[in-house]
DNA sequence: ATTATAGTTGAATAGTTGTTCAACTGTCAA
DNA sequence: TTGACAGTTGAACAACTATTCAACTATAAT
């Protein structure tokens, strides 16, 4: 017989499912999200933030990488909206954009802790 | 003068955040969850099995996907430990782990939707 | 036994991404 | 106006990763 790629088991299952289904454009949102935080450098940045609001040049310090490292990281926090900026001098102080993040990232944490064992 | 590499700016900011850093590990392992998430098709294959468990095929169809690319992503999630599997005869059925991750998904949601204006 | 189908797997490919490097801007101080 | 420093940027490189392809296993039915 003919080698088709996946004929669909349970209609009913997958019929239910795909009325469900949030839109492709809102999933994508979703999962740039988690792909910003999916990153050791940029995960540390936030945590560090959350602690206080720092200069590009303590922050690398902090984390121990260049300054271009981290302003490069630093662009991609603010395009996505997760960090703003202030200019003090010739030094530009980040800080993080709002509160929501640190609850995911706290239930995250939950989360990654529960699973050690 | 020469060309160091970042001096500390403020130390009494770092001294402070360094000793409020959480370890290595830690953060590895939590930015290692949100990498899972971070993928729009695994993050698709989640959502939709919060909303039914699901056999792979089902699953491939509904996203439209080779068989193969869905069973590699499955085995993804199976080795983060976000979903587990049983058998129904020729039927390999996947279901989520646990709720902890919905809760996650969802405050994610949350945040894109707001953020879109 | 043979055929069809559900699923898995390893290798290969193509696309993505984090860091480095070097060159640049803007601000402050002498 | 010159030098030093904080930060940014684009290009290049290396490492990683998602999907495809082809070959495979396992179960069920005839």
């Amino acid at each position: 017989m003919e080698d088709f790629e996946c004929e669909v088991l349970d209609e009913e299952i997958v019929e239910n499912v795909r009325k469900q289904m949030i839109d492709d454009d809102t999933i994508f949102d979703v999962s740039d999200f988690f792909k910003i935080l999916g990153d050791s450098t940029r995960a540390k940045m936030m945590w560090a933030l959350d602690k206080s609001d720092m200069c590009v040049c303590d922050l690398a310090a902090l984390l121990g990488m260049t300054k271009s490292a981290i302003s490069h990281q630093l662009r991609t926090l603010r395009d996505a909206k997760l960090v703003k900026f202030r200019k003090e001098g010739k030094m530009v102080i980040y800080s993080l954009v709002d509160e929501h993040v640190k609850d995911i990232f706290e239930k995250a944490l939950e989360h990654v802790l529960e699973k050690e064992n």
